[in-house]
RNA sequence: GCGCUCGUAGCUCAGGCGGAUAGAGCACCGGAUUUCUAAUCCGGCGGUCGCAGGUUCGAGUCCUGCCGGGCGCGCCA
């Protein structure tokens, strides 16, 4: 496939863990959709730098820095799950920082220690860094997703740049006389109650964002007692990431309740000059994941369900599903000859098991329009029939499984000969031949819309359709050569683009289940 | 209150920048296996596309209003 004509630098920002805190459902799915866009957008030929904007600066460090003077920080020798043991010291740090006031005080200190470098307060934040960094990895392994130590780009990052952010936003938006607010929108940088501010108004003058009140709502950039907020952060990183990383499209890949805040941020940093014309910035919006009661997903204690947890329960109900259907594929009946495969070992079962339940996870996030929030059921991310991973992976492994057999029968090493002439006799092979020639289309349409579902159906479509050629088609027993070599050609391209398309998705296939 | 978002078959969802009889999966009923993996396939059942107006030759799709659900709205992120 070509390369786009203009290929453009892009930055994506997605997954943003926090740092000494869980990865939860919220964060798979910034994860696994904004890996789709890092995908399919090199894939077209754009240069695509990935940004993943972990939380790993703000209050609740001095907290623990204070906590972690005379408390000893967990290890991975110490502790099984170090971020839930950080988790808890946080929980314990936060009640004495509401009673003792002394405790209190040297926590507030300790945001100040770390922020201007002082060694002890430094060393502590990095070793909880690390820990928490090496779970991250750990999950982004298990996902099999593209994000690195390298793409890891966070708050900390942005501290030297947030002042002089605030200060030239203070000096290219400076408050306006009544008789200078004519023209279109504008915006305005102006102390209130203490907290610098900007103020934003649209063409007809009227205030942009309001409260319940129904009173103007500025956006905060620096707090009445001199913080930074989000605010400020992620202004500084998207100057950072126009003006220095030198991105022409800007993708953001965080849930949808955070839509205002993006929004205003925007409006400033476009008010401010920081966004040209030649610059595209974009928020992806997602739903929630939610429990069969249609809240968002949480344990039966009521807790964030944690991702690595989820992730070891897909591959479980992935092997356990195996084990069903091996059992009812080891039927004395079903011996045969020269078409029997054999059997999995238990270490290939594994790994079909960590593959199937790990796409179905994926998948099952994928599938659907991602504003809209989703139930999670592991009966349906892991059915066979349907819009699911376990019925694309099959279909994929069938055609495998007649390469394999052909190669055994025909003998030949490649049985699929590429100058073929593919005989669209049957109309199940028209509607294969059809759908694999529209495979450009639907990646295209992700690329531009950023819809990673467009790709499933294209893909469950030419799934089932394929699954239709199969059962109306012979393929190693077609009437004559010249039918069996197309059918073998029509088999090769549908894999290929199986492959293909749920590589995109972030998917790996398999050659047996 | 304002804003965003959603409302399509009993359930879960596609389709939505206008175009012909609105499509899948599940569930339910009935079929297909001496033949390439039945983890599949075929058939049947099932929808006034939330409601009411409007634009148009033509509206599930665009506009307005209303109803219902979810989310958000100054010093958290």
């Amino acid at each position: 496939m070509q390369p786009v004509e203009q290929p453009r630098r892009i930055v994506i920002d997605y997954s943003q863990p926090n740092i000494a805190k869980q990865m939860h459902v919220g964060h798979l799915r910034s994860t696994v959709i904004g890996d789709v866009f890092a995908r399919v957008l090199a894939f077209e030929g754009h240069e695509v730098i990935r940004q993943n904007h972990i939380g790993d600066w703000g209050t609740q460090f001095g907290l623990l820095i204070r906590w972690y003077r005379e408390n000893p920080l967990p290890t991975p020798e110490t502790h099984a799950d170090v971020v839930d043991a950080i988790a808890a010291d946080y929980k314990a740090a936060n009640e004495r920082f509401q009673t003792d006031e002394q405790f209190a005080s040297e926590a507030r200190l300790a945001v100040g220690q770390l922020q201007s470098g002082e060694p002890e307060a430094r060393r502590l934040w990095e070793q909880m860094c690390a820990v928490s960094w090496q779970a991250f990895t750990e999950i982004y392994e298990k996902l099999d997703v593209l994000l690195q130590p390298a793409d890891v780009c966070g708050e900390s990052f942005y501290n030297d740049r947030l002042a002089p952010r605030v200060a030239e936003l203070r000096e290219k938006l400076p408050p306006r006389e009544a008789d200078e607010r004519s023209t279109g929108s504008w915006a305005e940088v102006r102390d209130d109650r203490g907290a610098v501010c900007v103020f934003m108004y649209d063409e007809k003058g009227e205030p942009r964002f309001k409260n319940p009140d129904g009173e103007m709502l500025p956006m905060i950039i620096q707090k009445s007692d001199g913080a930074y907020l989000y605010a400020t952060t992620d202004l500084a990183a998207i100057h950072y990431r126009i003006h220095e990383l030198g991105a022409k499209r800007v993708i953001y890949v965080t849930d949808a309740r955070q839509k205002l805040h993006f929004e205003m941020f925007f409006a400033a940093a476009r008010a401010a000059g920081w966004i040209g014309d030649d610059v595209t910035v974009e928020h992806v919006t997602f739903g929630s994941v939610l429990g069969t009661n249609r809240k968002p997903l949480k344990t039966r204690a009521g807790t964030p369900v944690k991702l690595r947890d989820l992730l070891d329960e897909a591959e479980k109900r992935a092997f356990a599903l195996l084990e069903e259907r091996g059992r009812g594929a080891e039927r004395p009946g079903d011996h045969g000859e020269e078409g029997a495969e054999e059997a999995f070992t238990l270490e290939e079962k594994r790994e079909i098991a960590r593959r199937v339940g790990i796409a179905a996870v994926k998948y099952a996030d994928l599938r659907n329009d991602r504003n809209s929030d989703y139930v999670f059921s592991w009966d349906k991310m892991l059915a066979f029939q349907g819009n699911t991973a376990p019925y694309m992976m099959y279909a994929y492994a069938r055609i495998r499984s007649i390469y394999r057999k052909a190669a055994e029968r025909f003998g030949s090493p490649d049985v699929y000969a590429a100058g073929v002439t593919i005989a669209l006799a049957d109309p199940t092979e028209r509607a294969v031949a059809l759908r694999l020639a529209r495979l450009r289309e639907a990646i295209d349409q992700v690329a531009a819309e950023l819809t990673p579902h467009t790709l499933c159906t294209y893909l469950y479509d030419l799934a089932t359709e394929f699954m239709r050629f199969y059962e109306s088609c012979p393929v190693l027993k077609a009437p004559d050569e010249a039918a069996r070599l197309s059918r073998m050609r029509l088999c090769d391209l549908t894999a290929r683009t199986l492959k293909l398309g749920l590589g995109l998705l972030g998917i790996e296939v398999i050659e047996r289940m």
